[in-house]
DNA sequence: TCGATTTAGTAAACCGTTTTAGTAAACCGA
DNA sequence: TCGGTTTACTAAAACGGTTTACTAAATCGA
């Protein structure tokens, strides 16, 4: 028994497609079908468990009622969370989610958003790097609906959901240079990453507004492309030039900096503090204690769903910038 | 300028929608187009960018090249860990995902069900909850490509991907009764999830071959609806009934309960050992160590997206069984 | 040079919906 | 009883591709 469409419904009931589709869209009264014909059809659909080829919807509609989520990595808790969020708020909507991972690579997020244009996606909301944003480009200046987070590029015009990534990190320094830091080292991925630029900018300001002398050598980047020897190198580097704080710029950087502080350097931790923006569930039981940012993550969620629905309802473009606050945590 | 189609093209280059789909599908040669025509096509194409509709193909051909991971929760770091290796593993192979987060509701569960064969998805990697499988089963009867992971439900045949959970956790208990244990806990979502009750069977299993008596009144199950509370409540149970083990059976029981170790009962700590089934990054820095059960989430990822390929490929019914050895991590 | 074959294409049906533009019959008021 | 309105429905086009079944012209072998 393979499955019913439209078509053989109506035919098994002598009526024509027409017919069925206007019930089964619930414009029976409107467009005067008979409450006899309509209860036929209900009953021997339901009988029949008919189910709606959302394909065919979609591609007469020009709707596919999905939405396209894209982030450097969906294993990562913050993004995992955040497209945990979004989906519940998209499916009260009707609406539901396509993955893609892009691990920071142009080429790859390139492809990515072709694919969801390719399948009709009616939005995508995304953390993009940024990198050579021709694709991207083109969609903005078709107004594609999208609604950015977490990243930033003031060159391009759209709709952004942020943090303020410069004064939360700054608030975070400020927490130990109260308790005396003076020698703060930062480690960090790419500064190429906007949020990341913006973090590390807090930290200049928080040490420039405590007048301590910025040492761009305590600034270590690690190589993306091999994070765990190179975290450990400008740890290392960090270690011998004696900091009395580290500072981590996001969650990645900090889970892979502090497991490698446990297993190296496991005697010099009691003399140093640990800042990490980005908050992990790991800081309420590591062995150093962090004071963290935690990202409020549930407004991410809900303001790029809102916005992403305002988008898709307008014809006239929306560009919205919002720039929310993060929460310290304090362990120290 | 709007999107082009291939009537448009056709239209443009004063040929048939037929020679252009040909040539565009690679399949010139093979039906004789010329090559002058086949390079005109190509290089119009390439000049409009165009790019063709996969809803309109998908409703064609009847595949739309995507796959529904269906799990309890995006979140949770093993699934977005397992949802990253698919995605990657599909992403070759020209698939991508469509997620849904079941919460272990059933209702959910059916709901996503239905909405992911609505949209003709090609094939379904789920870890159902199994409650009350009626949608299941209507798929199962009509061969939809499935392949299920971590849960099993043994009256369901069906293609799995599982760990050896009891064997795996006796062995993980064996590691502290060697070092002294005497009275373990049990910590625990429901038991109600095929996985867990294994695990739980371990805990026994472990128990007997050690001939120490078992108290069922150690084996505590959380409330799934309010974990937090119940959580404290049943670890604080434990600790009145002075266990010097307290197991959990998975990582989010684990989280939390050391979490509220840690801030209800640091000055216990001490004194009590810490088993965790699955791993968690966490553990690499927590206060108290754990030792914990390691699954195999690469080859649990590899092993999903092999064999729902062969399903999808085969006519005749595949059902495998496949049951991999997680990896036990001693920190203790 | 003639019939067969190859070359280079095309028209139209189809996938499963939605939607526009109808129509035939019943009803209704004057 | 006749024209208009309402009721109850339908045929066919459309969405954007793929595929089957054709055809006209060129080429080829004997």
């Amino acid at each position: 028994m393979k499955k019913k469409s439209i078509k053989d419904i109506a035919q098994d009931l002598g009526l024509s497609k027409t017919t069925v589709s206007f019930v089964l869209n619930n414009k029976g009264d409107e467009k005067n079908i008979s409450k006899l014909t309509q209860e036929k059809i209900l009953e021997y659909v339901r009988k029949v468990n008919y189910q709606p080829n959302q394909i065919a919807k979609s591609l007469k509609k020009g709707k596919t009622n999905t939405i396209g989520y894209l982030v450097p990595d969906i294993s990562n808790p913050f993004f995992a969370k955040i497209g945990r969020l979004i989906e519940d708020l998209l499916a009260d909507r009707g609406y539901h989610l396509i993955i893609g991972s892009t691990d920071e690579k142009q080429k790859k997020e390139d492809s990515l958003l072709n694919m969801f244009v390719n399948r009709q996606v009616d939005g995508i909301i995304l953390a993009s790097t940024f990198e050579n944003t021709g694709m991207l480009k083109s969609l903005a200046a078709q107004q594609f609906p999208m609604v950015f987070f977490d990243r930033e590029n003031p060159d391009f015009n759209g709709n952004y959901i942020l943090v303020e990534n410069k004064n939360a990190m700054k608030d975070a320094i400020q927490t130990v240079i109260d308790k005396g830091a003076k020698k703060i080292g930062l480690l960090s991925i790419t500064p190429d990453i906007y949020s990341i630029h913006h973090r590390i900018n807090g930290y200049k300001a928080a040490l420039q507004e405590n007048s301590i002398q910025l040492d761009t050598d305590l600034i270590r980047i690690v190589d993306n492309q091999d994070l765990k020897n190179s975290t450990l190198e400008q740890l290392r580097y960090l270690m011998e030039k004696k900091v009395d704080t580290v500072v981590f710029t996001n969650n990645q950087v900090a889970a892979i900096g502090i497991w490698i502080m446990n297993t190296e350097f496991s005697n010099e931790m009691d003399q140093i503090r640990f800042i990490s923006f980005d908050n992990l569930d790991l800081f309420d039981y590591s062995q150093p204690k962090v004071n963290s940012v935690a990202q409020p993550v549930d407004k991410i969620a809900k303001y790029a769903v809102n916005i992403l629905e305002e988008v898709m309802e307008s014809t006239e473009g929306v560009s919205k910038r919002i720039e929310l606050k993060p929460k310290l945590i304090e362990r120290l």
